[in-house]
RNA sequence: GCCCACAUAGCUCAGAGGCAGAGCACGUUCUUGGUAAGAACGGGGUCGGCGGUUCGACUCCGCCUGUGGGCUCCA
């Protein structure tokens, strides 16, 4: 999770002004880790520093030492940055030369390293304050006393240069600000976050549960989370066969030998869960769904007329992850694809990429997600197919972004050696980015599974495929609309649209048939019939956030209305039930 | 998987080498109340699991499982 420059974002300033805050920002939290480095090599003479780097939301800085940090060295090093940030001292920037680095720096073994990959060419400089010499590009504040507000904030491990075979850093988080306002309000946002937390909200409001006897990374959704999880899949379905989708169901587990042939076993293994014995066969469960999807097309002789096939489907897939990145609803090991895989001819390709990029907004629009990032993969080092097939579909990728006006950004080589794609990443309500989204060719499969279709000329061709999933997964994107929404899910996808609250026993029946009304079109309705207090059914409502809590006593028994009270607190006092259920169907419909 | 931390009632959490605690939730009874908690009483625990140290372990140590913050990876 990446909070980023909300403050910069949000406010109404253009984008230089943006860049500057942000550029700003890094100096003042570069200098930060500075200081850090600093203080905790007056701590620990001995410590080895690694990088100390600005982050979107802070900085950090890399170091070995004898023994774990403790929130109690965490103290005493911010104690420490307060003296050299009130000390005031200038940072000084000197260039050297590589011996002279190797020099300063040779009580550190990890800056050599860092020395040792600068080309040759490239000039070698350090930041000085105090006593105090880092290798470092800079830039810098102009001295320690710009630090206006800090605060160290985490103790995590962290590889050095990221690579699991080296020696594991203790990496000490933390986050600088230009003024201590700004510093509260990130760290309010935290504190939003956290409130929002889709695993607190899970339990809050009966959503979903893991269980350590069930196994972890693998999700059970309860009745109101299911009912969540059920509106988003209709409302997919539907967009999907109105936009020429074929909707398709596959097993959870295949034999062996199609995995053989569709490479997973040799390239995909380490995602995969030993195989189970079937009357002496090998099956394994499915950690993709595409394999499938091509028994469908291969049914079949295919002809260029029957093209474009779209298959999708909800499929369910089981994939290893290492214990220690699962997280919440965000990051399973079984979990719910809104998979599918087009089939087209080369003069369809782009087409059909439109089409997805369509689909994709059309339905992110729904849920509130107007805010995107987009990055185009291209062509890798290593790559399966033919040249002329990856410029193609490159072209089209890039040609329908640019068709639909959309900003993105071009990752030179990051596709997969099979083919080129798209990513979207959406930013929820607080500023934060899911990747969910991807358009995938594949050059691969089609070439192992030998898919052909007879063209107008009588001769067999290969189809381009594609890939593509837009929520991503449903474990995944509802995690996201739980945090989107603060758990105060839109009236289209509130589990409970409304509770009916009977101020005494005899006011009943009344609210029942208020709740048959509501039923009756359509809505999702309950009635809170306990022998308990009006004002506590309203305040669990109000926790369980209810979008709509109509109160009927007498006054509304002999009218025939309800009171209406909003879990935005408010109070509409008694409406005509008519009335209510024009409001709520126009609330439904506008999906807001 | 690796580093660090955590695991006590259904939930949120306090406690501590010598009889296991609170609030909420749950049950019973009383209360029929007009926009965020009515009251009383009650039931509920192998203190995550397995070993070890100790006269004695929920507490100290080790291993395992799970969770959290990171690293790496990713829908």
């Amino acid at each position: 999770m990446v909070l980023k420059e909300d403050m910069a974002r949000r406010d109404s300033r253009g984008k230089e002004q943006i860049q500057e805050v942000v550029a700003m920002r890094q100096r003042l939290r570069h200098s930060a880790a500075h200081v850090m480095a600093d203080a905790v090599l007056q701590l620990f003479p001995e410590a080895k520093i690694g990088i100390g780097p600005p982050t979107d939301d802070g900085f950090y800085y890399d170091f070995e030492v004898s023994r774990p940090f403790t929130p109690e060295d965490l103290e005493h090093i911010e104690a420490i940055m307060r003296e050299r940030i009130a000390g005031d001292f200038p940072f000084q920037k000197e260039t050297i030369d590589r011996d002279g680095a190797r020099e300063l720096l040779g009580e550190q073994p990890y800056k050599l390293e860092l020395i040792d990959d600068i080309p040759p060419e490239e000039p070698i400089s350090t930041y000085r304050h105090n006593e105090f010499v880092d290798l470092c590009q800079g830039p810098h504040v102009e001295s320690t006393g710009k630090i206006a507000a800090f605060t160290l904030q985490t103790v995590a491990g962290a590889y050095w240069r990221g690579d699991e075979n080296r020696p594991m850093l203790q990496r000490i988080y933390g986050t600088a600000f230009e003024t201590s306002a700004a510093l509260e309000e990130h760290l309010k946002l935290l504190e939003e976050a956290e409130k929002r937390d889709h695993r607190r909200l899970g339990r809050q409001l009966d959503l979903f549960s893991v269980h350590e006897e069930v196994g972890p990374g693998l999700v059970i959704w309860h009745p109101k989370g299911g009912k969540v999880r059920s509106i988003v899949e209709d409302y997919w379905r539907e967009l999907h066969y109105r936009r020429g989708y074929d909707l398709v169901y596959s097993p959870h587990v295949g034999r062996s030998r199609l995995w053989q042939t569709s490479g997973h076993l040799d390239f995909y293994s380490e995602g995969m869960y030993s195989p189970m014995d079937v009357d002496g066969q090998e099956y394994y469960m499915k950690p993709m769904n595409c394999p499938f999807h091509i028994m469908i097309y291969r049914s079949d002789l295919r002809s260029y007329r029957e093209l474009p096939l779209r298959y999708g489907e909800l499929g369910t897939v089981y994939r290893y992850e290492r214990s220690g990145v699962l997280h919440g609803l965000m990051r399973v090991r079984g979990f719910t694809q809104d998979d599918a895989h087009i089939f087209c001819r080369p003069d369809q390709v782009e087409d059909e990429v439109l089409g997805v990029l369509d689909l994709t907004f059309e339905l992110l629009d729904a849920f509130g997600f107007t805010d995107y990032e987009i990055f185009l993969s291209t062509r890798p080092e290593k790559f399966v197919g033919d040249l002329e097939m990856w410029e193609h579909a490159t072209r089209s990728l890039a040609h329908a972004l640019d068709t639909r006006n959309l900003d993105y950004d071009v990752d030179e080589g990051g596709g997969a050696f099979y083919g080129p794609k798209i990513d979207i990443r959406i930013r929820d309500a607080l500023g934060r980015s899911w990747q969910c989204t991807t358009v995938q060719f594949d050059f691969n499969l089609p070439e192992r599974f030998n898919l052909t279709f007879q063209g107008s000329d009588g001769e067999q061709h290969r189809p381009y495929m594609v890939h593509r999933a837009i929520i991503g997964s449903m474990e995944r994107f509802l995690g996201v609309l739980i945090e989107h929404y603060g758990g105060a899910f839109p009236l289209w996808l509130a589990p409970v649209q409304a509770v009916t609250i009977p101020i005494a026993d005899r006011h009943v029946d009344y609210a029942l048939e208020v709740k048959d009304a509501l039923s009756g079109q359509g809505f999702r309705p309950e009635v809170d019939s306990r022998k308990e207090r009006m004002n506590l059914k309203i305040r669990e409502a109000q926790m369980q956030k209810v979008p709509y809590m109509l109160v009927v006593g007498d006054e509304e028994m002999s009218k025939g209305t309800v009171s209406v009270r909003l879990r935005s607190e408010e109070n509409l006092g008694p409406i005509a039930l008519s009335g209510l259920l024009d409001r709520m169907k126009d609330e439904l419909r506008s999906r807001s």
